[in-house]
DNA sequence: ACTTGTTACTTGCAATATACAAGTATCAGA
DNA sequence: TCTGATACTTGTATATTGCAAGTAACAAGT
């Protein structure tokens, strides 16, 4: 991948809009999910169920990693092997997967209720930062 | 438009993936923002500065209106018109584009922050509903 | 040495989605 | 009759996605 270029500039200066531009797709958050649940490998990503293919899942790590939600790091040489690990900006993202997972668990009864061990690591990544009104 | 057909059947039970199975794009999520602004009719969600083209205006308004997102009713008859409004399903999403508002607030500066309006009308149209936790 | 397996990708191609421009139908009002 | 508004649909080019296969660099087994 890596093909460089300029951002093209925002559509318009809503929040809601700039954060649909960065991950408003079917499979940004399902990585990032699983970034939260504590895989790091892309053949951890490979193997959840919602089967990602090869070609999506490498063109998403790297924009997300360009767009700074988690860094790339070896974690071998010869061969290299890259471990993905969230960055603040990744893991302040946990209070939108979690109140995805609210709305669907509400009006979706076939979904299931996340794991604590989701919640917790969410609420304890993104800290008092998940906090609100 | 108006392909019937049977919906694929999802990915996965994971509630995050079932939540971008119906709203993992760029679009429906600015629109369901307009619809929590107060409009309601064709033209105004065009007019947003996001410049929405008409083509996939009217798909996703027929998707989100299929979802039971909101519901579509004419308010005038010959020619015939309508206006969109949110529904129980549709209100209880504003949590998720609260949160995408603070996350954007937060990482890209240039974007603004949502009037008071937009908050109060989400957070009244949600209700007790968003609190908890 | 040769084969098999693992990891992390890349490449090719068909199918689908999106963007952009233009056209349509139905009416109201001047 | 002409202009304008509203709510779309249609056509076409481009971009994104899904699916299958291939590649490179090694390790371990036979």
């Amino acid at each position: 991948m890596s093909e460089r270029g300029k951002e093209p500039r925002a559509r318009s200066r809503c929040p809601i809009s700039r954060t649909l531009e960065l991950v408003g797709d079917r499979w940004t958050l399902v990585i990032l999910r699983d970034l939260f649940i504590g895989k790091k490998r892309y053949g951890e990503f490979l193997d959840s169920p919602e089967r990602i293919t090869t070609n999506i899942l490498a063109n998403r790590l790297d924009l997300i990693e360009r767009a700074g939600l988690a860094t790339r790091r070896a974690y071998q040489h010869r061969p290299a092997r890259y471990e993905y690990e969230l960055t603040e900006k990744g893991r302040d993202m946990f209070p939108v997967l979690y109140e995805m997972s609210r709305w669907a668990n509400k009006h979706y009864p076939e979904t299931f209720t996340p794991p604590d061990s989701f919640t917790k690591a969410g609420m304890k990544a993104s800290g008092a930062r998940a906090k609100r009104a």
